[in-house]
DNA sequence: TCTGGGGTCCTAGGACCC
DNA sequence: TCTGGGGTCCTAGGACCC
């Protein structure tokens, strides 16, 4: 086999190393942080709800302390199942039986959270060259330039202990060659974990490991692969690359290289977000179409409200409906322009949703995508900035300065001339639904 | 598993253009 | 009139991730 590892280049005194990659994962991020303004919840279950509220049982459960988990309470699972296995705390003992475990029920403060997670941040880009956050309590950092494979080990439980002792949260860390497996790595010894993989030793690492462990292997994949008889990482790395490819198309192919080992992605920055959306469930089903249009309406406007937040403007607008059992429809309708029109988002959702005035309808959700961002902003937090002009799409060239080509005849509806944040928008001669 | 909210990327067919 | 082949954009759906 050719990989990488294998060859070094002869007689020149710098032996090129193989990259080292870190991934840091935060260990039941919102529950540590929960902790951390609540100490008392140090070693007690903790159970983190989204959509739920101070002493109520509905919504889902975000995230679950270890101990917690001991008892049967899982990421996803609605609060009503959490609160069956493990009762709030107060009230079995109030019934008198204190004998029975019970947990601590908090709702998600998701600012909070920012805030700690902006702390851990600022730790990861002191102590790499490169970060890329993946999630509020998730990065990849590229180290090759900070420390030596030697040492690497060392160098990675700096880091946990920096965040430890600077933020007060835990942290497992995951170092390798590659993305890939420092992700498999950093979840292999969990919680607290720090694990080491060593150029060469890669593929006797995951070979053992279920396909599932591989990130981009879900419920569909897995199951797909095991009427292939491909049980573990090993299997897959050994399968034929064609028959992988003939089933799964070019993931099929990365998969397998994933599973070897194989993975030259660099670790990059994020760069800006490609959509941007707003959704929510009803309680149970709703049929009542003014219920929907409602909804719709409320959510059409703060997803407007959080483009013009970050200086984006929107091509295309669409909905996403969801019908029983949980069927997702999504129904999406572009502009010959970007704008930024709250009350077109309204209207044109409200349009995409007639579609389904009848049906019985769970969840509904509104999204702007095509984003065009009007400044240089992004804060430089990533290393560097991204060329103006790349955009989310190659056409449709837009100079920075706001002189703008009047090449093409859409040119006079769409007012994508102006930079500055309008203040009075809309009605100003940008695309009205009436032209569709 | 009776299913919350916010994302990303890929595929595939049709429209349209050269 | 029929026949190609290539390219891009748009839309809908699917799988996956945290």
């Amino acid at each position: 086999m050719s990989n990488r590892g294998g060859s070094r280049l002869p007689g020149v005194g710098d032996e090129r190393e193989e990259r080292i990659v870190f991934h840091v994962d935060m260990d039941c991020f919102y529950a540590a942080c929960e902790r951390l303004r609540e100490p008392e919840l140090e070693g007690e279950p903790v159970v983190v709800g989204m959509g739920y509220e101070a002493g109520e049982s509905h919504g889902a459960v975000a995230t679950a302390s270890y101990e917690a988990r001991e008892h049967g309470v899982e990421s996803a699972q609605a609060i009503g199942k959490a609160l069956e296995r493990l009762p709030r705390k107060g009230v079995v003992e109030a019934a008198g039986d204190d004998s029975a475990a019970t947990g601590y029920y908090r709702p998600v403060d998701i600012d909070f959270y920012k805030s700690v997670s902006e702390d851990v941040r600022a730790i990861l880009h002191d102590c790499a060259d490169t970060v890329r956050e993946v999630s509020i309590d998730e990065a990849y950092l590229d180290v090759t330039d900070r420390t030596a494979w030697k040492v690497a080990e060392g160098f990675a439980r700096h880091v946990k202990n920096r965040i430890q002792r600077e933020v007060g949260v835990p942290a497992s860390v995951g170092v390798a060659p590659n993305m890939s497996t420092a992700k498999i790595a950093s979840d292999y010894d969990k919680p607290d974990g720090l694990v080491v993989v060593e150029p060469g030793t890669v593929r006797d690492f995951l070979a053992p490991l279920g396909v599932a462990e591989i990130h981009g292997v879900g419920p569909v994949t897995a199951r797909e692969l095991r009427e292939m008889g491909i049980e573990t990482a090993g299997d897959l790395a050994d399968a034929d690359p064609r028959a992988l490819a003939d089933r799964f198309g070019e993931r099929g192919r990365e998969l397998h290289q994933r599973a070897r080992g194989d993975d030259d992605r660099e670790v990059t920055p994020r760069g800006r977000p490609k959509s941007l959306s707003r959704e929510s469930a009803f309680t149970g089903a709703t049929s009542d179409s003014e219920e929907k249009r409602t909804r719709v309406e409320t959510l059409a406007t703060a997803v407007a409200e959080r483009a013009r937040d970050r200086n984006a403007m929107y091509r295309t607008i669409g909905v996403k409906v969801v019908t029983p059992p949980f069927d997702v429809h999504t129904r999406e309708r572009s502009l010959p322009g970007p704008v930024d029109d709250p009350e077109l988002v309204v209207s044109v959702a409200l349009d995409l949703l007639s579609e389904f005035a009848d049906d019985r309808v769970r969840k509904v959700g509104v999204r702007v995508s095509n984003l065009q961002f009007t400044e240089i902003d992004q804060t430089s937090l990533d290393g560097f900035d991204a060329p103006e002009s790349v955009e989310s799409e190659g056409n449709r060239e837009k100079s920075p300065d706001g002189g703008r080509e009047p090449t093409e005849s859409e040119d006079k509806e769409s007012n994508a001339e102006t930079e500055e944040p309008r203040t009075e928008n809309s009605r100003s001669g940008q695309v009205s639904l009436s032209d569709f």
